[in-house]
DNA sequence: CTGATTGCAAATCATTTGCATTTGG
DNA sequence: CCAAATGCAAATGATTTGCAATCAG
């Protein structure tokens, strides 16, 4: 089980690598070592990660990388939509968007991001904005509240 | 009609001024001229205003008053509820919240900023976020495209 | 009076940029 | 090769903070 599951994960990986590979030689950029790691660190990443904090993990695995590559790389991942971002605690903070589109649950005590999906809720974003004659290019919705863990904590 | 309406929004305001003060007195903070003059310049803003914004169009008018303590009350504001807040284009943008609860659009050629309510969004998000044991303080919906007025111009 | 608030300037934080050097194709 | 990319450090832009002077209650 725990192999198949491997071996599926990393032929997903597989995929996606090809996908930017093949992005980048279609606008005559290079594939780069410190590209390849953002772009792994962010797939083996279950939560938002920061500029900062992808920065701290790859220097953290001693990788030869500068902060300014990571941003320009968060920027290039951004612009051709294999990641999104949203904005937290001052920071931008990205995921990978091959997954599935979905929403944000964001505790305001301990920050944790719980992510969910509605297709009522996108059904009804799109009827909005076509009774406004906008044309929907991306969408972020954040709920901000306090999650069970820390309901229950305030408790004790 | 004109009269009417503005004596209802002054009404409207004195309203808000009066609930300003009383939540000041209540934390034993004190009712300034710069806090004021921030008061009523969001109430008189008809869009969504950063603190750049707020400082250039004051100091326009020749008040006296610093930057920072715009920010200092605006935070003071958004703590206490009076306003809310959303990002774009890289910086905070403040309204009042004394307005119905709503969602935006959000341009992404001109930065327009469209704003709507959807009743049953709202209880859609209420639902998602009881699944979780979630317990919402607020949220916050950007959907960002292409408004029709910036459609039509790249038609030309 | 006296603690809260202000304006200013300096500090901080996230992000961007210039540039000499390195590297991928 | 050589254009693109990198790392570093310096620059930028937004926001915050320290502090002496001012002001509200």
């Amino acid at each position: 089980m725990q192999i198949e599951t491997d071996f599926q994960s990393d032929e997903e990986y597989q995929t996606l690598l090809k996908r930017f590979k093949k992005l980048l030689k279609s606008e005559q950029l290079k594939f780069t070592s410190q590209r390849e790691k953002v772009l792994e660190t962010l797939y083996n990443s279950d939560t938002h990660i920061s500029s900062e904090e992808l920065f701290l993990l790859l220097k953290s695995r001693d990788e030869n990388i500068g902060i300014a590559t990571i941003y320009r790389t968060l920027s290039l991942l951004e612009r051709e939509k294999i990641v999104t971002s949203l904005y937290t605690e001052n920071v931008k903070k990205y995921e990978l968007s091959h997954k599935k589109h979905h929403d944000h649950l964001i505790c305001s005590v301990c920050g944790k991001i719980i992510e969910f999906v509605s297709q009522e809720i996108e059904e009804l974003q799109d009827e909005v904005a076509e009774n406004f004659g906008f044309k929907i290019l991306d969408h972020n919705m954040q709920i901000f509240g306090i999650c069970k863990e820390c309901q229950n904590k305030g408790k004790n």
